[in-house]
DNA sequence: CTGTTAGCGCGTTCAG
DNA sequence: CTGAACGCGCTAACAG
């Protein structure tokens, strides 16, 4: 590659000339200016993205710490992060905890010495507090908390707004005739899947929560052990299943039993399956706007960059509740097709 | 944050001293060596990566473009990629060309700027060859092509084996009595596609090719006219989509159009839906290695570093043939349904 | 075994 | 309106 030395001298100005023509940073004479467009394009001169990092200390580069970057929800996430980022003439830079916190740990330290300018984190379940306030300590790069978002953090914050949406759910389940649920609730460790559970208990009436089954075991043959359980001692006429992963196990455990949804069990999931409609049963769904998040993650960082001193502030994005047959009301059904009496 | 210079002065060497001791570049006394890890640790220094690659001309990161960050299989490719990328100590800058050509273009100027390493690529449909002549001309950096792969291409690549997985797919199909087909093959231009459509072709005898049915419109609306209009035309017994996004339309044709599937039509699809055991009907799936695709094509691309000179591979992964009810014999089952005569 | 020094390629003063 | 010179933080020659 051309260096902008070689550009000045075919231009037969000096550097800092093509510096400021690239620039637009001070004015240039129009015919000075036009031959350095000349000898860029002869030359097939690009800036070098580094020695400008170099010398600006700025990157134009934010950092993603996912932690999995396999999960569909996460991917989205990704993919509008990339798509804001682009739009604002920043690259990506993309790393994945696999919900391990030293990995984590590495992922932030990787990119604080990339210089990025600022970092989008989806805290992995247990990665506790330290990365978030090493991230203060050492030298003090605007932070965006994704996804997983904490009561009191510091940082600026995009989530959804899942304990009203399981608010919500419970409600029009209950508004459905059901009175009994297996929560699948997962590791509480992670806010998300806290939230949800709050949600939970927000819409049941203190007289009868003590009758609801709660899993929120972590890992998954825990939590399938626990869910058969649940199952065989009855009871429950309705699963909700607070992430993709659990409702896996959920959906695994009622075909493993022979449990037929809805028929026999009502059935809703958070994040949910995508093609939920080409498929039996279609499962009632709460869907994240997860590709939004990352647009509204990586606009909070700018507003951040921008505005150091504001106050940090904490978006929920809706979600939305998608209603399918896997909650249909089962008494009617069972009304409408048992022989006339 | 510290630089080395403070680091330096703080453990009263030179700074070339603690660079030999960061980089275990040349024996340092362990006394000094000693001194230096002090200073560092109380410093909390660390190295500054843009520093580095300005002075060693290598960024330690690869650049990734991949055609829809969205689509699941992409995600578990970035996924593979960035996971064989953190293994070796490199870090990841990714990019998405929403399947435009002009923004993969736009998207590979902006890795070389930032001087990756290497690249990865996973062409958009029509980006015809000009961004592939391109990094040749431009400065010559590594390139690894991912998932669609070109015949006679200069670069390395790592695709699937489309055209025998397929063919496979319809020698089954065929021994499960299926002579007709509707093939959903989708636009051309992509070679994962292109290699499907031929592996179909492989497997059919020429007197039967005439009487297939293969649609391959390129836009959605098109695809679904086509797949509607094949529908009614009747005669084939079995779909095939060749990819996720095919497959939802076809499913949304046979939904609308009220064929049930196995019993009315059988149906397979390349790529498939997640966790398609949990819902009916039970998809036959050819199953993509995405994630393994990803860290094949860094480790291809590790490799042209290390040795430039080496002439360029084509790695094929093997795809998974999943049968599922989807595509049971349907006479086998007509028979076993019907009452006895 | 260690120190000195010269850039990597650019943006930005400060003079003209 | 333009150019010369400096330095961002680091590594690699070269010298000791």
């Amino acid at each position: 590659m051309a260096t902008i030395v070689e550009v000045a001298r075919m231009a037969g100005v000096s550097t800092s000339t093509v510096s400021h023509v690239l620039n637009g940073t001070r004015p240039v004479r129009p015919a000075t200016r036009k031959r350095v467009a000349a000898a860029i394009e002869k030359t097939g001169y690009r800036q070098d993205a580094v020695a400008r990092a170099m010398r600006r200390s700025r990157t134009d580069s934010i950092g993603l710490v996912v932690s999995d970057a396999g999960e569909p929800a996460f991917a989205e996430m990704v993919h509008g992060v990339e798509h804001a980022a682009a739009a604002r003439g920043l690259t990506l830079v993309l790393a994945n905890s696999a919900e391990d916190p030293e990995r984590e740990e590495r992922a932030v330290s990787t990119l604080l010495a990339r210089r990025v300018d600022g970092l989008i984190l989806a805290h992995c379940a247990d990665s506790g507090r330290a990365v978030s306030t090493r991230l203060d300590a050492d030298d003090a790069r605007p932070v965006v908390l994704l996804d997983r978002v904490f009561d009191g953090s510091p940082h600026d914050q995009v989530g959804a707004d899942n304990r009203e949406t399981m608010r919500r759910l419970v409600t029009h389940l209950r508004g459905a005739g059901h009175r009994r649920f297996l929560l699948v609730a997962g590791d509480q460790r992670v806010p998300t899947l806290a939230e949800r559970r709050q949600g939970f208990r927000d819409a049941i009436p203190d007289a009868e929560l003590g009758e609801q089954t709660i899993v929120d075991s972590v890992d998954t043959a825990s939590v399938r052990a626990d869910v058969v359980a649940a199952l065989r001692t009855g009871g429950a006429t309705c699963v909700i299943a607070c992430s993709t992963p659990l409702a896996v196990v959920g959906l695994e455990c009622l075909r493993d039993a022979g449990i037929a949804t809805p028929e026999q069990i009502a059935f809703a999931a958070f994040d949910g399956f995508s093609h939920s409609d080409l498929f039996r049963p279609t499962i009632t769904t709460v869907r994240q706007p997860a590709f939004e998040m990352g647009e509204a993650a990586v606009s909070l960082l700018m507003d951040r960059i921008a505005t150091p001193e504001a106050s940090p502030r904490t978006l929920r994005l809706n979600q939305r509740l998608e209603l399918r047959e896997s909650t249909e009301d089962y008494r009617f059904r069972e009304a409408e097709s048992a022989p006339i009496a």
